[in-house]
RNA sequence: GGGCGUUUAGCUCAGGGGGAGAGCACUACCUUGACACGGUAGGGGUCACAAGUUCAAAUCUUGUAACGCCCACCA
């Protein structure tokens, strides 16, 4: 068998066919913006992508959505909308710093050796030599976006952007500088966001601490404190109790001395204190705790500020000078236990904040920032999501969009990094003048002397948020730039749900602010990829799929099939190779469906479509159904149901039967005029279907395309019309649909006998079928398919029909399919299948007589209902009879 | 702590108030001129559990359990 299989063909390359066919499109023109035609011919239709890192490689999550883009772009295309994809890199602040620096440290290159403008230069380098990876492999999925408009998040004009928007923001007091308590990364050595910290649980301790009181209050001589992290008690400048406990009423206002560095610090009552909570007395560390922070606002606190920017301890802590904080820790709680002080530890589990980027533990820490004001901005875009002007598929990521607003808190938008989008922001040290300016500001506009730049850089988001309309010339033409006339708002933006907040938010809220406008209309949220094992993919688990790889072994047609049918309304899917590889079957169904109609071509001419037969009226009936829960899926991006509908379109009815059906038709002695209209038939099913399957299956439906004798549509596939479901609502036929079904019931009832018994299909055998009056005219019609894809003998159909001797029956809907098998069978087997099927029959009957004698139901359950069922029940009564006739006839 | 998702065939998952579905895997037969990356025919499920609503629940409600995700974060 194996020997047999390597004699034939070799597997046919699907991936090595794909890169003319990309080329053929780009030169053609259709990635970029193009123009509209017919009904929807002065509608846009743009996407952004979101834009990947310059640092990244293709991933399942990019593979995924960016083919979920590209069905959505490329239908688009062939409605006729002016469409429009925008490509891009994000420069990624901290991950490309991060990933540069290792570069040149390996070279044995300190950045800070260097200095910034080297450092800058040697990022613009490791961009230009592998941040079009991406890029690359993105077209390598056959994606049509406008490769020849490449955005860059620090472009020229990006950047202009940028630095309106900052400037703006200044001016109208939506930035503003502040000293507050950030999550410092001392690994990184910058500030991060909230939303960029992850909590990760992890086991600590509680010390309890003794903090002596100056003076004895009642016989009290100390205040025992609770915490986390000891090493902060060298910042501490109070101890807060709540106000509603009584057993510390009488300290407030007292103060106690603080051991170590003997500070003498306060006693005070604040609301935010949990009396139930450790010993309910709080150590306020003001500088390395955002609610001590708080709590020292409210109280007067003084704001002492223990570590360096790596996270070590200042100068003025004597032997804990120059201590990193987990020496820190270590030193402080021996200290205190040597001076007695250590009251007890308790075990103690806690999550603590880490960098996103490096995973080094955080720290809260007091300093100088740039933060945007979220109260104004995030009011609009509440409204706008509330109301539906923007619109999230699936719908219950609005709630969790609206939530995540409602909590927002200012964002922290400056980073102490080097790679970024510097602050354009300009201050003289000689007269204190400041100000933001799009232009650079090099004298002082009051006093002539050199100013000096801000430092520091904003936070990536900060310009990945300007996305949808930076892209669009806006920092030079503002709201009159024809691109933005023409294709914006954008219509679809389709992300992952961990940006939701990060991106998706921010871009609402400045677009709003901006532009006047919402950047697009609907928002789809795709599942998340997770490995076979059902947990995020990963180097260290070791479950990640390479998407590259994947086309190469499947194709890329096969790879983004496979991943939308695994999209579902859920918020994760597990990974299936599967479903890629079936993918790749069902690519080559298709592909040798194509075949077989464009090898039974001669004497074929071009004409429009003709169902002649109830066979072609079947096929088209189904076909205008395909178009229309096409249509209805894509209106909800239900791409799992597109696929669905159709892969068992294409297989199940028009490969298994409708190409069967055809194969009579096209033969030698076929009628001439009958093979024609067959042969445009299948053309134009053919030619349907590959339009509905083009935007997920680009590679092999224009392949196929490419190959045909007419081509309908002009010369790529890429450009032709989408099928309109209008056009096809006439072809809709519910008797012809019924009739096929009848033939298609009988064939498998005359296959099913056959395989039972274990007779060879190539053996003829006679068929006799008793149906009702009003289908044996229409069963008789379709003799000839019967014959044919039943291989039968002789076939007779009757309402009167008898049954033969030594026959195996098949019982259908108003239908008995007697194959005679004379010659070939035991029957004591049939007996023992049709008793078998008795059984359970009788049980459905039994089953289906309770539920219609009960009266409950007769009168409350809906007419049409009842109906159904009686017919029903009548039907299966008439199958039980008939088959207890058979079972008497075979004692 | 709050919110969300998932639980259906051996596996991965659709579906969804009125006779349980697909792909893969499995079994038998088949190399027929589209396709073995294939064809035909099969076997296989108390739809997590419990209550409730209903004439009728796998489907709706509530609760329980398990798994997972997000947000918050009391030292």
């Amino acid at each position: 068998m194996a020997d047999k299989q390597a004699d034939t063909k070799p597997a046919y390359d699907f991936a090595a066919h794909e890169r003319p066919l990309f080329e053929a499109w780009k030169n053609a023109g259709y990635f970029q913006r193009t123009p509209g035609f017919g009904k929807h011919a002065n509608d846009s239709y743009t996407i952004v992508i979101p834009p990947p890192n310059i640092t990244g490689v293709l991933h399942m999550g990019h593979a995924l959505n960016d083919t979920i883009q590209d069905a959505c772009i490329r239908r688009a295309r062939m409605q006729g909308y002016q469409t429009r994809w925008i490509l891009g890199t994000d420069h990624a602040g901290i991950a490309t710093q991060t990933k540069v620096d290792k570069h040149l440290a390996d070279q044995g290159i300190n950045r800070r050796e260097i200095g910034r403008e080297a450092f800058i230069e040697a990022c613009q380098e490791w961009r230009r030599e592998y941040g079009t990876t991406i890029v690359n492999q993105i077209a390598t999925m056959g994606c049509s976006c406008d490769y020849d408009d490449e955005q860059f998040t620090m472009s020229p004009e990006f950047s202009k952007a940028v630095r309106k928007v900052f400037a703006d923001w200044y001016h109208d007091g939506i930035v503003y500088r502040g000293k507050r308590i950030v999550n410092w990364c001392p690994n990184c050595t910058t500030a991060i966001a909230d939303d960029e910290a992850e909590y990760e649980d992890e086991k600590g301790h509680l010390w309890h601490l003794r903090y002596p009181l100056v003076e004895p209050v009642d016989g009290i001589e100390y205040i025992v404190v609770a915490t986390t992290r000891p090493e902060t008690m060298l910042g501490d400048t109070g101890v807060a109790v709540s106000p509603q406990d009584e057993r510390y009423k009488n300290l407030v206002g007292k103060k106690v001395m603080l051991p170590i560095v003997n500070r003498e610090i306060p006693v005070f009552a604040d609301f935010y204190v949990d009396k139930e909570f450790g010993t309910g007395c709080v150590k306020v560390t003001p500088a390395h705790d955002p609610n001590d922070f708080a709590m020292g606002e409210r109280n007067g606190l003084e704001k002492v500020n223990i570590f360096d920017e790596t996270a070590h301890v200042v100068e003025g802590f004597g032997k804990f000078t120059g201590m990193s904080r987990w020496e820190a820790r270590e030193a402080v709680v021996a200290e205190f236990e040597a001076l007695g002080l250590l009251d007890h530890i308790e075990d103690h589990d806690h999550s603590v904040m880490h960098c996103y980027r490096c995973h080094n533990t955080l720290e809260p820490w007091l300093s100088e920032q740039w933060f945007v004001a979220v109260e104004e901005l995030k009011k609009k875009a509440f409204e706008v999501v509330e109301n539906d002007t923007i619109k999230f598929y699936p719908e219950r990521w609005k709630q969790v969009y609206l939530d995540w607003l409602a909590n927002l808190k200012d964002w922290c938008i400056s980073r102490q990094l080097w790679w970024g989008h510097r602050i354009p922001m300009y201050y003289c040290d000689e007269c204190g003048w400041q100000d933001a300016s799009v232009d650079g500001i090099d004298t002082c506009p009051t006093c002539g002397a050199a100013t000096r730049q801000d430092e520091d850089v904003l936070d990536t988001w900060f310009s990945s948020q300007l996305w949808p309309f930076a892209t669009q010339q806006w920092a030079e033409l503002g709201m009159d730039a024809p691109d933005l006339a023409a294709h914006y708002p954008t219509q679809v933006l389709s992300t992952a749900r961990d940006i939701m907040g990060l991106w998706v938010a921010r871009m609402v809220m400045s677009s709003l602010y901006c532009t006047g406008e919402i950047p697009f209309q609907d928002v789809i949220i795709h599942p998340t990829v997770m490995g076979a094992d059902g947990k995020p993919m990963s180097k260290s688990r070791g479950n990640g799929v390479d998407p590259v790889k994947l086309m190469q072994d499947y194709g890329a047609d096969g790879m983004r099939f496979g991943l939308l049918m695994q999209v579902t309304g859920a918020q994760a899917m597990r990974f299936d190779y599967q479903k890629i590889e079936s993918s790749r079957n069902f690519a080559n169904k298709i592909r040798n469906a194509a075949r077989f109609v464009m090898m039974n071509l001669e004497g074929f001419e071009p004409g429009e479509p003709d169902p002649v037969t109830p066979a072609d009226k079947w096929i088209f009936s189904r076909l205008a159904g395909l178009v229309a829960a096409v249509d209805a899926a894509y209106a909800r991006y239900e791409f799992g149901e597109i696929t669905r509908n159709l892969y068992s379109f294409f297989w199940n009815e028009f490969c298994d039967w409708y190409i069967e059906f055809s194969k009579s038709r096209l033969g030698a002695g076929a009628d001439a005029a009958d093979r024609l209209a067959c042969q445009r038939n299948l053309v134009y099913v053919l030619d349907v279907a590959l339009r509905l399957l083009h935007p997920i299956m680009p590679f092999i439906t224009e392949e196929i395309y490419q190959e045909l004798p007419v081509k309908a549509h002009g010369e790529l596939l890429i450009g032709a019309p989408w099928p309109e479901a209008d056009d096809l609502a006439a072809f809709v036929d519910a008797d012809a649909e019924r009739a096929i079904q009848m033939v298609c019931e009988v064939v498998s009832a005359i296959r099913s006998s056959r395989s039972r018994y274990g007779i060879s299909p190539k053996t003829a055998l006679p068929v006799v079928v008793k149906a009702e009056e009003a289908d044996v005219a229409l069963l008789q019609a379709q003799a000839g398919l019967i014959s044919s894809l039943g291989n039968v003998g002789e076939l007779s159909i009757a309402v009167d029909a008898v049954k033969p001797a030594e026959s195996s029956v098949v019982l259908a809907a108003g239908l008995e399919v007697y194959t005679c098998l004379a010659g070939h069978v035991d029957f004591g087997a049939e007996k023992a299948r049709l008793e078998k099927e008795q059984v359970k029959l009788a049980a459905d009957v039994a089953k289906l007589e309770k539920k219609l004698s009960n009266p409950g139901f007769l009168a409350k359950a809906a007419a049409e209902i009842v109906e159904k069922d009686k017919a029903k029940l009548a039907e299966m009564s008439d199958k039980l009879a008939r088959i207890e006739v058979q079972l008497a006839e075979l004692a």
